[in-house]
DNA sequence: TTGAGTGATGTTATCGCGAACATGATTCAG
DNA sequence: CTGAATCATGTTCGCGATAACATCACTCAA
């Protein structure tokens, strides 16, 4: 008892003994068993982080926030990776869940009924992240990407281009590419303005990719003046192939992604993009998370506004 | 127990009971809590993988060969990073020791003496990945830095450049970059040549790093004629910056980077490089633990050999 | 001198499950 | 028809810590 009184820093124990105690397990290399200490307290310092993958770049930067804040608490974020698989991220919440962590901070407002009813069902602080277009479980963190569709497309008619096309994902697994695009067409639609062509990609390098499906589109159907990319990668894979094509960009034609990542700091061009504001995300889902543990009450859906970042690429209103 | 054993699939349980506990268990949301499982059964299923960074792109990619082994079993990894400290190494494997995993997977070779002790006296599997240049705790898997390095220098001269230059990371935490650096100036000085520009950079976006740094060394050695860069993303900011400057490339500057990264594919021309085996390492480093769980025993020290690509940017031997 | 207060340490029960063994029912070979 | 094997289910105990309470020694004010 007393042992465990050193090693949590509680109560009363002498310093002589605690001295001794620290000793002791040093020497023994000895390491608490968490489990059992799980088990007797009822308490768990981890925070389930499900997300759909690692290599989107977005998510380690979520990652990254989320980890900001914990590291002032005792808590410690667990990741678990989806794959965009509804199924798969049904499994690893239920994996997650079996370990009773402290909240849950899970990509996406989009799950399947199961997964919903053991978000429910497990009593503990649960945050949605990234998007605000619907209604969370609990808590939610992110931007309407509807909004950010509609945003960017506003901007380009108001530049003037017409003939716009969009490049992205094969959508029916990232809710979110899908509502950008929703908004997007929907905006255009408005102003009676179709996409007059669309391509989708899976899988393979992004930034080939983009090279490729910007090369296909031009050939399918050259006036076109604009391209609006799903995200940043691709958008650099077309910035680089027109350039090299030599075409004046944004007067011939112009260009945007999405995600305002760090990469396109070091391109030619400084490509029109729309923060993501993936840290801030992360931080505040680590924030609503930390404070509910400590029995606080707290906002529980904040709405982040990313602006449009135009860029070289974009022509200013 | 014989719900126990109906959620574990073990032992023998009549078709009826086994779906009344099913149903009984989705109705009420039951969730097993495997703190006490673990408690009881002295097994966790969990393996605890620790590297540097997320933001590496490396790092994903190795944790994708891990999963994908992973999966055929009922591990599951969990991952912690150390942002390339230590001190915060020595802290996050206590942490994931203390809920007695099954096995370890952490990135590099070098510890603290504490970590060491800790890894060595947990009493289960460990593999040490990245890197062969040392001796591993327990098991190991990765590429001989020092060797890449080597080879990338002597294809360098083999190719006939002389005023090498050498842009990188600031060292001192990221040893696997400090061994490559090692080998490459070794190999160089036996053929009587010395790295005639050196400069090393630390955060911010490596592409408009890679850039600069590029300039900078141009600026002040005008007549280098080949840039060794420690990573692909430094190195294909180089390349974009001295195709803008309209150098002729191989021919008046040769450049080379390391990892093999994805993204390569979509830059203008294809960056000399080395790929580091990322996905293979993960896969091999799971199987051996997977392998050492089942009580089989392997082999423990792997070391893979990867091999130069020449891309655009290296003149061919 | 006393007894309340505090500081340091010990004791016991408990967390929710699984291992090991126990029990009762059924099957089946000889 | 019997005894052994098999199947289905139940019982008991213990995993390694913590919560809650208990104990004992000591201090100090009234």
């Amino acid at each position: 008892m007393t042992v465990s009184r050193v090693l949590r820093n509680r109560g009363d124990v002498s310093a002589a003994t605690r001295e001794r105690v620290l000793t002791a397990a040093k020497e023994l290399g000895y390491v608490p068993n968490k489990i059992a200490g799980a088990l007797a307290s009822q308490r768990v310092n981890l925070v389930a982080v499900i997300i759909p993958s690692l290599s989107n770049m977005v998510f380690p930067e979520v990652l990254s926030g989320i980890s900001q804040i914990l590291e002032d608490t005792d808590l410690q974020p667990v990741v678990g990776v989806t794959d965009y698989l509804p199924e798969k991220e049904e499994k690893v919440l239920y994996e997650m869940l079996s370990w009773r962590p402290s909240g849950v901070i899970i990509a996406g407002l989009e799950h399947t009924d199961a997964a919903r009813a053991m978000l429910k069902a497990s009593g503990i602080p649960v945050v949605e992240i990234m998007d605000t277009d619907g209604n969370p479980v609990d808590a939610m963190v992110g931007i309407s990407h509807r909004r950010a569709g509609r945003e960017m497309a506003l901007a380009i008619l108001e530049a003037g281009y017409k003939k716009i096309a969009f490049l992205g994902t094969k959508m029916p697994l990232d809710h979110r590419a899908r509502k950008r695009f929703e908004g997007f067409t929907e905006a255009l639609a408005k102003s009676g303005v179709e996409v007059c062509e669309r391509e989708f990609y899976s899988g393979g390098s992004a930034l080939a990719k983009g090279r490729e499906m910007t090369q296909a589109v031009l050939e399918r159907t050259p006036d076109i003046d604009f391209i609006y990319y799903s995200n940043d990668m691709i958008g650099a894979g077309g910035l680089l192939y027109l350039l090299e094509q030599g075409v004046d960009i944004p007067g011939q034609i112009g260009l945007a992604g999405f995600n305002g990542v760090e990469l396109l700091q070091g391109l030619p061009r400084q490509l029109a993009t729309m923060d993501a504001c993936r840290l801030d995300i992360g931080r505040k889902a680590a924030e609503i998370i930390a404070r509910r543990v400590t029995e606080e009450s707290v906002d529980t859906e904040i709405a982040l506004s990313p602006t449009i970042s135009y860029g070289d690429t974009l022509r200013r209103p």
